[in-house]
RNA sequence: CGGGGUGUAGCGCAGUUGGUAGCGUACUACGUUCGGGACGUAGGGGUCGUGUGUUCGAGUCACAUCACCCCGACCA
């Protein structure tokens, strides 16, 4: 099997390429760097979608949307912001085109040059925050919790389907608050809200934590992250979520009267998580044999393949399939029931495990006599043949069984692949040999973090919340550190 | 933007000393198959990335140009 898929353990980023391929779930487009997303691979991104728009609604957030085109100007209003997105701006800079004058295709008419060049946006907090200062007068205006789903764009040098592309899909969270305490919980009330999602939609395990200075966004007090481990040994931010402080209020003049009728500037967060997710998805569950996606992400969950013989064998094995199809959708499960008399089911069954289907049921003529299905799972790829009568009641365990299972998988890989270390020999023997997340000192400054990276290509990942104090010595400076911070190499 | 590579059927590729383009797969039709990627027969599909040049003749040689991929620097 698995002959079709470049091999994971030969070339981990040729399998991973291969995989998004024949997978069907995005190919590169006509546009340089940009990706096209196909149904199958969008169906993911809905349900991501679906879920984390649920979420944001039961904490009180609402959807809007702003503008893609931000003026240039705006950006320049905060120092550190435009520092940090200037090298990767896509501008507009005229609002016409017109034939050639030697007859030969179009151009540019330089005739339409606009006033102000526009930014494509990178990201909407200039366009949002210079909105929000019309929106926000008074405490009784706050808090505001707006959330948008749109595309941005990044103009990077190298893409990668869905890790890094120039266009990209994601939800931006952009709320304003009264007061700074407010806000800081806001932006780890977020933070939770992702890694709960993480581990429970995606099957994630993942660590939270802040970001070091120079990996924070730009324009942001503190950055949170949550890092999972890819099964190449390499980190993966799954998304972060930003206390800005005042920075965009005082930068946009976005002020309001407190109860006692003074003027303060209000206090900002925003957050997001992108298409990306779906890369962290394929590169911390998929084998050689294909996608494995978590039950409650799948875009078919089930799926029921007929094996017969002629067409009366067909039709009485259909009307099985569709009453086993009828009844796990009533239970709420997603089935496709794959009838298609061009393709046999040896064919079938290695195609839904590319596509990493959780479940799959097969019905013979020896099951239709018996009264029985065979069931396999993705996970495990394993067989087994049960009552039909049992079927509802067998795949609801099922599901949650698989889920139970990525997630331990990956968890036990994270724990296999993490390192505690204390000497800089063994910290670039792990970097440069295993991979994987190590857990070392670090003396807190930037000097230092940049050398490691210059040396290691390793960076900081993350100052996880839950390490423990620990008095130590930096692994590459020697000098004192109070805990351990995440190290790893990162896509 | 540096270094390397590739452009020939939807996809993957071959094409010798220059002689008018082929294989696998996919596709279409029909038949036989169907419990782990079936087989037979017939068929359709190409400005050989683009341009210019050399030549009686260019997929093949020369020059130019464009695009894409991989590896680095930058990034979610």
């Amino acid at each position: 099997m698995a002959k079709f898929l470049t091999n994971r353990e030969e070339n981990y980023s040729q399998w991973y390429n291969d995989l998004v391929i024949k997978a069907d779930m995005a190919e590169n487009s006509a546009v340089r760097g940009c990706m096209v997303i196909k149904p199958y691979g969008y169906a993911i991104w809905e349900k991501i979608q679906a879920e984390l728009d649920r979420r944001f609604k039961a904490t009180g957030h609402v959807n809007a949307y702003f503008p893609l085109f931000i003026p240039k100007s705006f950006f320049s209003r905060e120092a550190s912001h435009v520092e940090g997105f200037a090298k990767e701006c896509a501008v507009v800079t005229h609002y016409r085109l017109k034939h050639a004058p030697d007859g030969k295709g179009i151009i540019v008419d330089p005739d339409a040059k606009l006033e102000e060049e526009l930014i494509v946006r990178p990201t909407s907090e200039t366009i949002i925050w210079n909105t929000y200062k019309d929106w926000i007068h008074s405490y009784r205006d706050l808090p505001l919790l707006i959330n948008q789903w749109a595309n941005v764009v990044r103009w990077e040098m190298r893409t990668r389907l869905f890790l890094r592309t120039t266009e990209f899909l994601w939800q931006e969270g952009h709320t304003a608050h009264a007061t700074r305490e407010e806000a800081q919980q806001e932006a780890l009330m977020i933070l939770d809200l992702y890694a709960d999602f993480a581990e429970n939609y995606m099957a994630l395990p993942v660590i939270k934590g802040v970001k070091t200075e120079s990996e924070k966004f730009a324009g942001a007090i503190d950055t949170y992250t949550f890092e999972a481990l890819m099964q190449d040994g390499k980190a993966l931010q799954g998304g972060t979520s930003h206390f800005l402080g005042q920075n965009f209020a005082k930068a946009f003049d976005v002020q309001f009267a407190n109860q006692e009728g003074k003027l303060d500037y209000v206090w900002a967060t925003s957050w997001g998580v992108t298409t990306r997710l779906i890369g962290a998805l394929i590169m911390a569950h998929a084998d050689n044999n294909g996608l494995v996606l978590p039950p409650r992400l799948a875009p078919i969950q089930v799926v029921i393949i007929p094996i017969y013989k002629g067409n009366e064998q067909l039709g009485s094995i259909s009307e099985i399939a569709n009453d086993l199809r009828s009844k796990l959708e009533k239970a709420g499960f997603s089935v496709k029931y794959d009838d298609r008399d061009t393709q046999k089911p040896g064919f079938k069954f290695a195609d839904y495990e590319l596509k990493g289907v959780p479940v799959r049921l097969a019905i013979g003529p020896r099951d239709a006599e018996n009264g029985t299905v065979e069931v396999a799972r993705r996970d495990t790829l394993t067989k087994e043949t049960i009552n039909r009568d049992n079927v509802v009641t067998h795949v609801t365990a099922l599901m949650e069984e698989i889920h139970q299972n990525i997630y331990r998988k990956a968890a036990d890989f994270r724990a296999e692949n993490t390192y505690s270390v204390d000497t800089w020999d063994e910290f670039r023997d792990i970097i440069e040999n295993k991979g994987g997340f190590v857990m070392a000192h670090w003396d807190g400054s930037t000097e230092t973090e940049e050398q490691i990276k210059n040396l290691t290509k390793a960076t900081v990942r993350a100052i996880p919340f839950n390490a423990p104090a620990e008095e130590g010595k930096c692994v590459l400076s020697g000098k004192p550190s109070h805990r351990r911070v995440l190290f790893a190499r990162a896509y």
